[in-house]
DNA sequence: CTGAAAGCGCTTACAG
DNA sequence: CTGAAAGCGCTTACAG
């Protein structure tokens, strides 16, 4: 089957009797059209089956109805959630969502970056790493002057719009709430050459201080927040029998590795130890269930393109950095000691 | 920071010194411009930092670099990777892909597909489920001439292509590996009113009925996919004490269920009574991990990405319904009677 | 090899 | 209230 030629606006005119000019008026509903006018032209609209073509009405309007989003791994439930933000944001809208997937590669954000721009989209929304790279394409959307808002990181870059987690506070709660329960002995499972690990074991730390602990042989870092990294790691650490009674995970994907290495153990969960992640990303999905820190993705997401939007319009101009604050959610897999 | 206006090839031409049709040569490399000229127009490409605007390139040559992708839930994991197949091959090919969720709702489908239209896509994938709405909708897309490609549901529309599960044969290869590790009492754990699991089932019953077992009482369904209503129906199973060692769950999520109703019954997975899912979902997560049935969702989305672009360049016209066999992932979940 | 000109499908001052 | 006409940023026959 051949692609029928696509309806135009002047065949709608045509049929309708009356010229392009009011089909676009009623189109528009821009007034100042006859009611009768504004009836043959819809039933024209209807017989025909026309859909408008945005290409020629964002051209000629000299704005585009579309914003993109710049994401890691769009295969990351975390990230999935933001999407899903941005999408029930900018459908109300009307704004169209491109979504390109950068894979943690610099090379691959910069080739999205250039086709990207030449959609022209309103404006974008980025998640990304720390890299020169990345702030490079930052400061040059800003230079070109298209709206950026960056979600969850990178964090290290002034003057732009970003929604993030307090990580800090977020891991400060996380230990504190270990430390109420009555765990004294608590592991710290974090990332090498994370800022994210780094902030949440900055908030463990407090945590740990304040209570009179003292912390600095209790703090593991894995190579990278994948399961089978934390699970190795941790194995090693039951391997040297220093006693704990809590394992505090940056991640839900380090717990999921802890949680195999301590089973494995043949250590009941939470009898034996305690084990809480981060984020939420697999929270439902473990047995037991894991107590984790809940990061609002979705809301982020919905954050995020509402603030874009409000830079599209142009009804404000401080950058603002927002955090948002991990909530506490206590499952089956941590219990007073 | 106001928007700079964005730089056309009119300003590239006049500062090359050529004409915008010289320019527009050298960017679609379309030969017949002298060495000179090129370099050129190439540097003033470059010093005005400049952008080809793809809305006008188009419309005026009446094609577009997009395709969309009607998705019901971005944010689960099956979909998630479908995303991420599709946009793995478009990118070879320099498309940019809109994706619509559409939350399993008619009126969203409906009001995404009129506003995916006005983008004028070169093709659409869609996964969605059983209503005569889709129906509907997808037979529209037909008569208008769109290249459509349906992935993984709905499965019952004639002459449209589609990459879908082969959900028979995954039900039967389930239930062969639990026959064949010495099962006998295997419980079927499915959903009503569902077409997968009505398939997956049909496998089941195959299978058992060639070992020679009868399967009648031992079917089981729940009100939806999910872990919490998998989790009641196991529970309730439990409770009339009929023997089973083994159950087959028609998705990871429901498996998530039984894991736990099980193991709140005080038996011991697998020792007691082995689970296996299927899908793929949840497989890595749960402890013990999930024997499951691989889906590839992945090269699913590959696929209909390769399949749509066969049609958009016109290459074939017989409409394929491709299955997708899921394999077999033996974890820890289930052993040997 | 190069440019002037028409035209893709819309919108919007400008006349009437 | 309505229409003729110009123009958004490109591409592409058509001349030269």
């Amino acid at each position: 089957m051949r692609s029928r030629k696509r309806v135009t606006i002047r065949e709608v005119a045509c049929r309708a009797g009356v010229s392009t000019a009011t089909v676009s008026r009623v189109m528009n509903q821009s007034g100042f059209v006859s009611e009768e006018l504004t009836q043959r032209v819809l039933r024209a609209m209807q017989e025909l089956q026309y859909f408008p073509n945005r290409l020629a009405r964002s051209l000629k309007k000299q704005e585009s109805f579309t914003v993109a989003y710049l994401v890691p791994d769009i295969d990351n439930p975390i990230f999935a959630k933001v999407v899903r933000g941005i999408q029930d944001v900018m459908e109300e809208v009307s704004y169209d969502v491109f979504i390109y997937n950068t894979r943690f590669s610099d090379i691959k954000l910069s080739k999205h970056l250039a086709s990207l721009l030449e959609n022209h989209p309103r404006g974008i929304i980025i998640s990304a790493w720390h890299s020169e790279r990345v702030k490079e394409a930052v400061s040059f959307l800003q230079s070109i002057g298209i709206p950026t808002v960056i979600v969850h990181s990178p964090r290290d870059i002034p003057g732009v719009d970003a929604i993030l987690v307090d990580d800090v506070q977020g891991g400060y709660e996380a230990t504190r709430y270990l430390l109420s329960i009555g765990h004294q002995r608590i592991l710290s499972l974090g990332v090498v050459r994370s800022t994210t690990s780094m902030l949440r074991e900055e908030g463990y730390r407090k945590a740990m201080e304040e209570a009179g602990n003292s912390s600095e042989h209790l703090i593991l870092k894995a190579p990278s927040f994948s399961p089978r990294d934390g699970y190795a790691i941790v194995r090693a650490f039951l391997d040297k029998g220093i006693p704990i009674t809590a394992i505090f995970a940056h991640s839900d994907s380090l717990a999921l590795g802890a949680l195999e290495a301590v089973h494995e153990r043949g250590l009941a969960i939470p009898q034996d130890i305690s084990i809480m992640g981060f984020d939420g990303a697999y929270a439902s999905f473990t047995v037991p269930r894991l107590t984790t820190m809940l990061i609002p993705n979705y809301e982020m997401g919905k954050k995020a393109a509402m603030l874009l939007l409000s830079r599209i319009q142009g009804t404000s101009s401080v950058p603002s950095q927002e955090l948002f604050a991990p909530t506490l959610f206590v499952q089956a897999s941590t219990k007073p000691l």
